[in-house]
DNA sequence: TGTACATCAGTGAACGCGCGTTCACTGATGTAC
DNA sequence: TGTACATCAGTGAACGCGCGTTCACTGATGTAC
């Protein structure tokens, strides 16, 4: 059990030179290390080093650690925008349960991802300018808004005051309540306390 | 002009080895670094640098460097707290009135004091066993929550749920802009967004 | 009023840390002919 | 089908940084008698 022969063994055993998916295998360590760490626990090394990579390896991929970071918000802004077209589609159709379906899943997805939706938000750790982040942000946006408005073309910052309020409302409350300011993680289900307050009003909002 | 002597000057010239108020110099220097640099330039030995102090001076007024943040916090929930009461009284007494009010004075300190606003709920970075942190957060919640129901004691993480409402829109909608996700900052004036989109809803919200 | 002494509020050097990035390099791959 | 060579994707050591905190210390203050 001891004795691998420490040269060669040239197609087992020996780890490849070149990783192969090392760009995909970063972006996952990322994640996973924020979701464990939260933001504040994000280190470039500390990722390279999951990925079992040297710490100088992740530059190849992404410039540096902005750019990581914003390869990492571009997915999670995608799988913010699919959960709120899935609620969408689960819905009855009419606008008011559209409303309240999109509300209370883009809340779970803060709540169930912090350290990505931290991410989202923290303008100084992203590069706004990539593309593929206005693109997936405009996407997430757009999927709410459009209960309101036709859609603006990416890069547009136009904002329906309609949704203004409802993105207010729903990434308020999820700020709050990750940040502790609505009572302890562990006793309450947010959902309930969701459905009571900025639920009701977004039926009412969502009122033809 | 060159020639101070280089000992001495006993009443003049002379800074005295104790401070006599460093607790609020200390204080005042992060609440100016905060403003110059936001909450991510915030460091102990930078805000002792302004104070004219060595490095490890700090430690005997707030422990660490939660303390000291705390200290800030504090300060910074009262401000809060006065203008939300300042608001109010200019009201026309109305609850709706005084709803709206107090939400343009919310946002307005938010986008005014970002670096101020970033620490008061970053939670990591103080410490809400402080009993004068609660009691300071607690009298600037219920400043607005009181227009809906009675005060809980202060410990009491109690939010009835209009008070989620309001709270959740005004931090939201001042999140969203301090993130750069309403619009370039130098564009708009926001007063003119909130008027439009979060005021109006306070106003249903506020109706009798 | 004077004096001893404990306490308080500072100093400044040092510790140990982990970070992002740079650098010269090397191993592997793919392409042109 | 083989071979030269450019390009790509890694290595790992090192750089330089600023940080929060600790430590042994000292100067100033205030209190007891």
């Amino acid at each position: 059990m001891k004795s691998k022969p420490p040269v060669s063994t040239p197609a087992e055993g020996r780890r490849p030179y070149h990783h192969g998916a090392l760009r995909e295998a970063l972006i996952d360590a990322t994640e996973q290390l924020l979701a464990e760490q939260g933001l504040e626990g994000f280190s470039l090394r500390e990722v390279a080093r999951r990925a079992g990579v040297s710490p100088a390896a992740p530059m190849h991929h992404f410039g540096d650690a902005r750019g990581l970071l914003t390869a990492v918000a571009v997915r999670a802004f995608e799988e913010l925008a699919s959960r709120l077209e899935a609620a969408d589609a689960a819905s009855d159709g009419r606008r008011r349960d559209r409303l309240r379906r999109q509300g209370l899943a883009y809340v779970r997805f803060a709540l169930e991802r912090p350290g990505l939706y931290d991410l989202m938000f923290r303008a100084a750790k992203l590069d706004w300018e990539t593309a593929e982040l206005q693109v997936a942000g405009h996407r997430a946006f757009w999927t709410m808004a459009g209960l309101f408005a036709k859609p603006a073309p990416p890069g547009d910052m136009t904002r329906p005051p309609a949704a203004v309020v409802v993105w207010s409302l729903v990434h308020g409350f999820s700020r709050l309540a990750l940040d502790g300011q609505l009572g302890p993680l562990e006793d309450s289900t947010f959902d309930a306390l969701f459905q009571i307050s900025v639920g009701d009003v977004l039926d009412a909002i969502g009122q033809d």
